[in-house]
DNA sequence: TTGTAAGCGTTATCAC
DNA sequence: GTGATAACGCTTACAA
């Protein structure tokens, strides 16, 4: 059986291009890519000869080839601070999963500053990406590069505050949390709580602790200035936190109960496990005598004792509302916020 | 002063093209090529003027196209379980600030197991990646993949067990590791230790095991079977593991100091922090009484009281040799161990 | 050293 | 709906 010319170039090796995919299922070039793409609808006899063809030569497109002629490069590009902060590395699994069932695949770029992330922004728009997805840095002001990139293709900003009429953003419903953070709290018997806040990015800080008083006040809670702070998100800070809240044990307590609150809402996960270690060292037992509820939902927080409440982060919906917008076009931007889930774990819950 | 034809299409939009660029530097375009790709090394006037030219029209490449023509795509895959992985994610960092040194970029690829890292391995490559640097999902057997594309672009796998004589392997030292550990606890004083093993993929951690053995003998160190096992990374396994070790408080101690290690080594730092926790319930002071070294150096590490001793993996070492590896190209592979850095902190030294 | 021109593999356009 | 053909923007023989 004679092959037609230009048939076979080994065949199984990856380097069959589609004139011979073309010419073993004996019809045009275009043919082929028409087929291939989807941009034929019938599946008829010429549908399925080309299909059989491709599978036969082990042929996959060119995406140079395709890039350099559609401008389509079916590449997402992802801009974070760092692939060890928890929120990038989950939106990243989560992406990747997403993009890959359009057989796109992910760029990435790093940059824990406002210089590196620009300039990361510009080497993946120089890849002509169909999309950019970002986390911007803490304190990284971003406006201008986002400005003018969005003209050309779709941007989502995800989480942070500056805003843009050009580019999507999806981000975390903050005051949704803490509205469900301590209507949860007060359902299970809460009088008084107090905050350790996070003191990056002021702006956002102060936002949520504004939204902590006002909750305290619609639902009448007691609270304290000097038992809500800014500071670090570390086990450490936590753990200093609670010793200077509790530290006078669990007897006192009794005595003046009113000095102590009987939550603590804890703006990120490590903070309630430096909580919870200091807790232990006085004696106070959690949930009975203080309940805590952390922020992040970390893997670590399963695994406490008792295993700690958290918020997680809709970190799914964010990705699948991200790669929805950008399938959108850059013509359509548009802002979203999706509320945390609450996860009841032991720290708040007896039994 | 009238432009030369085809000089500008709106200069300063990125849609300049190489010609634009020659006609621009009245030059033809396999100069302007030669001049900003480095294939000319002259500093002369035409030079300057080809690079005036580009940064005048804002020029950059245009990927696709170079790429078509010359098979380089400026890509490195990647391939990991999670991003949410502790190696994983300090890897990407630390790749990601190398490779765009050499302004490529990182294409990733995430796969928990054999069937989809197999699946993201053929997608990588018919994108023409000019590397594949992958961390085998735990119980992966990628031989056959990784055999049948080590022949067309180079393939460097960090950490595992499979070796090839076709592809690169960089890994960490786990056995210089141990070694220095107990090195390290020798010298302060150390007789008796106990070793909490991670179970998963088994031959691994039984060769650890074995060398833990090995030290202990070594250094006339005292251990015992039951004090050792193999068992989860969490909090909670740590927690208990302590607990049985060292349940009976203070007191028993030092009736029956035999009975007790003096030191305890963990698989990972987060067994490491659910030890502390059962040690500081107990009333057992680290470091005076137990000292503790955990595994992986995690920024959760440097927040406990007191901090701990941890083994940091090499990752920026091994980022390096994994981007070297690559550059040199298909044909030569090699296998590279690279030990960690024991990283000493309060709870293995006192003051 | 420089310019000319031939591709790289695909998709879009245009006839049919 | 299909096939011939012209781009897409770049790199690299080859010729000058």
């Amino acid at each position: 059986m004679p092959a037609k010319p230009m048939a076979t170039p080994a065949a199984g090796t990856s380097s069959a291009s589609i004139t011979n995919v073309a010419a073993l299922a004996n019809v045009s070039t275009a043919t082929v890519s028409r087929v291939l793409s989807g941009k034929r609808a019938k599946d008829d006899d010429i549908a399925r000869r080309v299909r059989a063809a491709a599978s036969a030569l082990n042929y996959s497109v060119n995406y140079a080839a395709s890039a350099l002629r559609s401008d389509v490069t079916n590449t997402i590009g992802l801009i974070i601070p760092s692939a060890t902060e928890s929120l990038s590395a989950q939106l990243l699994d989560e992406l990747e999963q997403l993009v890959d069932v359009e057989s796109q695949q992910l760029l990435l770029g790093i940059g824990r500053d406002q210089a590196t992330q620009t300039e990361r922004m510009e080497s993946l728009m120089a890849r002509n990406v169909d999309g950019l997805i970002i986390i911007a840095a803490s304190g990284a002001d971003l406006a201008a590069p986002l400005e003018r990139f969005a003209q050309q293709t779709p941007i989502v900003q995800v989480g942070g505050r500056q805003r843009s009429f050009r580019t999507s953003m999806v981000s975390i419903d903050e005051n949704a949390a803490m509205e469900m953070t301590v209507r949860h709290l007060v359902s299970s018997g809460v009088r008084s709580v107090a905050y350790l806040a996070g003191k990056e990015v002021s702006f956002e800080s102060a936002e949520l602790f504004a939204m902590f008083h006002t909750q305290m006040r619609s639902y009448s809670l007691a609270t304290a200035n000097d038992w809500n702070q800014f500071g670090e998100r570390t086990v450490q800070r936590g753990f200093h936190c609670a010793m200077r809240l509790f530290g006078y044990g669990r007897e006192e307590i009794t005595d003046d109960f009113r000095a102590r609150p009987d939550a603590l809402i804890c703006c990120d996960d490590t903070v309630a496990f430096g909580a919870m270690i200091a807790l232990d060292t006085i004696g106070l037992r959690i949930p009975q005598d203080v309940r805590i509820v952390g922020y992040g939902d970390s893997p670590l927080a399963a695994t406490t004792m008792p295993q700690l409440t958290s918020l997680r982060p809709p970190v799914g919906q964010i990705a699948a509302e991200a790669r929805r917008l950008i399938a959108a076009g850059p013509a359509s931007p548009a802002h979203i916020t999706l509320p945390p889930q609450l996860v009841v774990r032991g720290s708040t819950t007896v039994g």
